[in-house]
Order: structure tokens, then C-alpha cells, then sequence
DNA sequence: CCAATAGTGTCTATAAGACACTATCTT
DNA sequence: AAGATAGTGTCTTATAGACACTATTGG
């Protein structure tokens, strides 16, 4: 390539002499939702646990939001990409490194983080029980995983001049061993003859640091949207697993009771039945099924 | 809020003492790919034109690719949003301010600016043909919109260790007046037991700058995607529309052939109908439509 | 036998695909 | 009348919802 600019320079000759301006540039942090389903205890001896989604959260030791409670992440380095940033700081966390990983969005608001100008490029990431085990690779900070629950709580829908403005608002909810987080989060939908936009914002917020709780909001959205139309939730599950148990998940995650029998029609194609059993339920045992790797979308 | 950090600060004090660490940053650029549909030249008197499903590109002007064409963007700047840069950018290039603006995905590989480390956050924006007159509000270079092409090419799966990669590169042809642009993209979903993931790659590329034959990949699967679950492609039409024009539309969108009565049942929901008919089509009238603002979605 | 879960059969309601038919305007 | 597009009716096929029924284990 030889063709030159106004200042009669090639494109070697421009990139030897460029030097980076002087614009102020932001901090980019990737910060994760990291899902993984785990079984309540057996309330009773022959009955089959329920399922929890959960997601792990870490207690801020310093300032800002010390104490309050935020998602793993940290920020890109140079000569790595937002998603190789995010692979390290699972394995950080979690010490996994062989996960389902897909990003969500990019918050970059003023003011989000009170230190300095951040964007945080979110992703989420699935990872199963199997693979929780190794949970024990945690540095000093308290890390928890937190029961999540994530509700609509109130619809409104104000006419406008060409259009209407609906507001959704959903509340979060976390627990874990006591500890309690709650928030707020309103999905603004604006609709007017030509233009249109979707636009999170936190009307109330209990115990998350930053504005973790849009981004924990996104994730769920973003899970409950392709548990309908991809194997996503398979991920979640461990190598061998029984059609109840990944309808239980099915339902965690949509909040929702599903019909048995639908259910299985559906996932008929995304999973593939083994010769193996459960044993020692209480009750007949269940055939075990695995993640179907072939074909399919 | 008067907890102490290790030091003995509260968070006001902090903050006050925090300075920005001297951590490398990257730029953060806000790129667009801006839809809109235009009418082909009419072959015959009588015959309805055909929708083209166009984008604008800019040439540039100065190094790094100079002469190839690049989508419409900027860097961030402080005190702004992606977003509110994206729009910026947009009421720049093209005088329009009130479109429908949908972000789409984040890149960071490195290298991906010749120059230094630069992340695109890009957006895809719809606008109607109505709008587009507008267009004049042009700067010195040189802007053109760009009709769009992109079809699956060829299609590849490989059988892997406890899973599969499965490659479909697809062909994106762009044309303007003379110019022609192409380049092929891979999509790659790597399946193994566990993890799972979908990557992006350029396999071939003639004629545009940066990885921007990848950010265009990206928004025309997501405007495919969204345009049968949702009312998107409505942010594409003038005020009033026929039926016939907004499959059309779809048709282009989608690169497919669509059945006129399940068409129509399909988005009865989506448009209100007028007392308002074509006039002098050297045909039977049709009548005209508007976008639907009520419920629904 | 009972409690509990596993697994199947089938009827119905709804939506999508296929295709043919009728209607209305201009030249 | 011919050419072109507008618009509707209806049969078939596929999919989801609802619900009832049978099957198999441990206690």
C-alpha cells in the first residue's frame, strides 16, 4: 500500500511517526454475572431438592461502596481483549476456565463509577455444579454465590405526544447465609413515530456496589430470552442429568411452572438419552441424559 | 455513610485523594451501522420498484486505511455516554436525531486500530426513507450509502474431542455507484462439554477499513434476527406504508421470499390501517398503513 | 398398599405454510 | 380485455398447552 495522505506520508510512515493524542480516555472494566444452579436441601428425605439460580457477588474492601456487594470483574489490560480480561478474572474467582461466555453490554454512564470515568463491558457466563466444587481458589476477599429472584413488580404506560412511554419495573433480590440485597430496576421502553429506545435505570438499590444491579438485570433478561430458543440452559447442567432436573432449571430460570410433558417434546432434540440411571431415590429411578452435541442451530 | 477503608478514610475522603491510577487506557470510538431502505430504479412503468436495504460508509480521508471505506463514528468523549457520542455522530453524518438506536457489541482485539489501542462500541440505527432526504448535512468527506448483500457462503463442521466447531462464512457484498466493496466473515461456535462459544472472523476483505466487515456482520444478524419477533423493521417505513412495501421490507431483510397471507396475518398487530390509498399506480390502489403505538411487546 | 417421581398418549387451540381465488385499478 | 397489484378464504401442517393415564421404585 502506497498510497499517501495530505502530508505526502504512507500508511508506515504515518504509523511510525503517530503518536497517541492527548484525549482523556476511560478506564474499561469487564465485570461478569456468573450463573450456576445449585439444590436447595431436601426438606424432606424421599423428595426431590429444588433448584436455586444463583450468581457470585464479592464484598467490596475498600472504598468506593465498601462493604456493599459487586460483581466480579476487573479492568482490561492492554494487549487483551474485554473477553480475555473476563476469561482471567473467572479464573481468578472461581477457577474455572471452561465455561459458556457471552457478552451482555457495555454501561458506560457518567458518574457510574464516583473514582473516575469507567465503562464496564458485561458478560455473563454458566457454569454447572460439577465445575462449582472447585469454588476454593478465592483470594482474601468474601465471595458468595446469592440466590437470585428477579420479579415484575409494576407496569405503567403513560400516552405521549406520538407515542407512549412503558415503564417495567423489576425487583432483584439476593440472599445468601443471611445476608440480604434488594433493588429496583425500571426498563423504560419509549416509543414515538420514528424513534425508539429501551433505557435501564435503578430506582431503588439495597447492598450493590456501583450499577451492578442493571447489570445483573440485563444477564437475567439476556438468559431468560434464549432459554426459549438455544441449548443455553444446558450449560448450566452437569454431564449426566434427568429431563426433571433440567426442567427445574428451566422453570428457575423463567420463573414459571412448565408443563411436563411439553417440556419434553421441546428439549427432545437438545439433549441425548444414556443407558444410565439414578439410584436410591425413594422412588423410580430416571433415566440420565447428556447435552446433545449434534447438529441443531 | 461513615465506614473507614484500611487507611482510616471515609469515602468522601477517598474520593477526594483518589487520582486515576497511571494504568495504559484504551480510545473508545462509538461506530454505527446505519440502515435504511431505498426504492430501486422502476424497470417499468407499471411495475412496482424493489427495496434495496442500504448503509452508510464513509471514505477516508487520512491514514490508517486511507481511500477505504468506514463506518460512521468517533471516539467517546468525557462526560458522555457511547450512546450520546453515537448520536452525535449520527445527527452529524446525516442531520438526523430521532431514530431508532440499538447497541450491538463491543470490540477490543488488539491491533484492531494500526494506530493504538482501540475499542469500538458499535450501534445499529434504522432510519426511514422520509428522513433520508435530510442528508445534506454532510462535512468534507465523502459519505455514500451503500447497498448491502450477505449471504451464507459455505458452511463447515468439524467433529472435535467432546464436541464440535461448526463455521459459516458468510459473503458481504456492498455496492455504491461503481464502488464495490466485499469481504467474507466466519462465524465460529466452538461446542465442547462444557464451554461453548461464538466468535467472529474476517476471511477475506476488499475494500473496508478496520474490522468494520465484522461490526456489519454482527448488525445485520441482529436486524434478521429481531425482525420476526419484533416490530423493528417498522423504524424502516415512511409514516404511512402499504402492506405490500413493508413485506418488501422483510423480504430484503431477510434475503427470503414471503407468502402474502401469512405475511399479512403475521403483522396485522404491528400496523393500524388508514382511509388513506395509493394514488395513479397504473393498479388497483392499495391502502396505506401506519405504525402501530399501541400495546403489544 | 402408599408415596413419590418417571414417562407416555391424546385431544385441543393456535400459528405458520401453501395455494387458489376474487377484486380493482390503468392502459 | 390485458396487465398489474390488492386483498381474502381455506386447507394442511407443525407446535404448544392441557390433562389424564400408566409405570416403577422404596418404604
Amino acid at each position: 500500500m502506497d498510497m499517501l495522505d495530505r502530508d505526502g506520508l504512507t500508511e508506515l510512515e504515518f504509523l511510525e511517526q503517530y503518536r497517541a493524542g492527548d484525549f482523556e480516555r476511560p478506564s474499561v472494566a469487564a465485570d461478569m454475572v456468573i450463573f450456576t444452579v445449585t439444590d436447595s436441601e431436601a426438606d424432606s428425605y424421599r423428595k426431590l431438592p429444588e433448584k436455586e439460580l444463583r450468581i457470585l457477588l464479592i464484598r467490596r474492601g475498600g472504598h468506593p461502596f465498601l462493604g456493599k456487594w459487586a460483581l466480579p470483574g476487573g479492568f482490561v489490560r492492554p494487549n487483551e481483549t474485554t473477553e480475555q480480561a473476563a476469561v482471567r478474572e473467572l479464573r481468578e474467582e472461581t477457577g474455572v476456565d471452561d465455561v459458556y461466555l457471552e457478552q451482555l453490554y457495555t454501561f458506560s454512564d457518567i458518574g457510574r463509577d464516583p473514582r473516575t470515568w469507567v465503562m464496564s463491558c458485561s458478560y455473563m457466563a454458566l457454569i454447572n455444579s460439577d465445575q462449582l466444587e472447585l469454588k476454593a481458589g478465592d483470594d482474601a476477599a468474601e465471595a458468595a454465590w446469592f440466590k437470585l429472584s428477579y420479579r415484575l413488580l409494576r407496569e405503567r404506560k403513560e400516552l405521549v405526544e406520538d407515542g407512549y412511554v412503558k415503564t417495567l419495573e423489576f425487583e432483584l433480590k439476593l440472599s445468601s447465609e443471611g445476608e440480604e440485597l434488594s433493588a429496583v430496576v425500571a426498563r423504560t421502553v419509549t416509543a414515538r413515530a420514528t424513534s425508539s429506545g429501551t433505557d435501564y435505570s435503578i430506582v431503588s438499590n439495597d447492598g450493590l456496589a456501583f450499577d451492578h444491579a442493571k447489570i445483573i438485570a440485563c444477564a437475567i433478561e439476556r438468559l431468560r430470552g434464549k432459554v426459549n430458543y438455544t441449548d443455553i440452559a444446558l450449560h448450566l447442567m452437569p454431564k449426566l442429568f434427568t429431563l426433571t432436573e433440567l426442567q427445574q432449571v428451566y422453570e428457575v430460570i423463567m420463573d414459571k411452572e412448565l408443563l411436563k410433558a411439553a417440556f419434553r417434546r421441546k428439549v427432545a432434540d437438545l439433549v441425548t438419552e444414556t443407558d444410565h440411571y439414578t439410584e436410591n431415590a425413594g422412588h423410580r429411578p430416571s433415566r440420565l441424559y447428556r447435552r446433545n452435541l449434534e447438529d441443531l442451530r
